[in-house]
DNA sequence: TTAACATATGTATATATGTTCATACGTTTT
DNA sequence: AAAACGTATGAACATATATACATATGTTAA
């Protein structure tokens, strides 16, 4: 495995979870254990074509289990790694919360 | 604090580590302890002012400590929580290393 | 004070990425 | 078999963002 394809994957790996869609897909799915794409797209009030390509991403980032049951396809969060790696970001984020919103880059997308 | 706010500062937090050079800036300052601006551009064989640039993100996010030491200017990763989250996402993605890198959108980067 | 150095910041641009729309695929039901 | 349902995928577009360039600010040395 070469060094630059390693830095690739963390890359990509943050990147899934640098939207706010996928976050909230992720942390509807650490509140109900699992769920199928129609269920996601109501708690997430989203259009399930969304939806789909955002599971795709997360899928393949290693984010979250799929599970097929006839017609229903089941998402669940990965394993315990993510679950510890979604805690301890929340905790810090809650810790910076005023810092981080009052950077340039988000104070422009509000105005 | 507001949730979508949380979300928003999750997202940019997530959005500071889904980056190739500020990766590298941190693997820097986490191998080196603490780095002044002009060792991390060598270190990552970037320019100064990409750096700079890169250093205020990551400072917003709360990932660096910023240390003035006459005309330099001494970075460092901010605390144990984020080495941890660091060091567990380096875990995940060792991993699932070739799931991630043969996700489409990496692939076509390629191309 | 002037010059040299270290760092920060503003702007422009090219590229990456989220979303929408249309449609395809697979499964169950009637 | 056809219809209905659940999910996935491809293309197009609008927006976000990394980088480069120019320049400003602050600090030390001569």
């Amino acid at each position: 495995m070469l060094n630059g394809d390693l830095t690739t994957a963390k890359k990509h790996f943050f990147s899934a979870l640098s939207d706010e869609t996928r976050l909230s897909i992720l942390y509807a799915l650490k509140e109900n254990g699992s769920m199928c794409v129609s269920d996601i797209c109501k708690a997430t009030v989203k259009d399930q074509s969304l939806i789909s390509h955002h599971m795709s991403c997360l899928r393949n980032c290693g984010l979250v289990n799929t599970e097929k049951n006839g017609k229903f396809v089941v998402y669940s969060i990965k394993n315990e790694l993510i679950s510890q790696i979604l805690d301890l970001s929340d905790r810090h984020v809650k810790e910076m919360f005023e810092g981080i919103l009052s950077c340039d880059v988000v104070k422009n997308k509000r105005s």
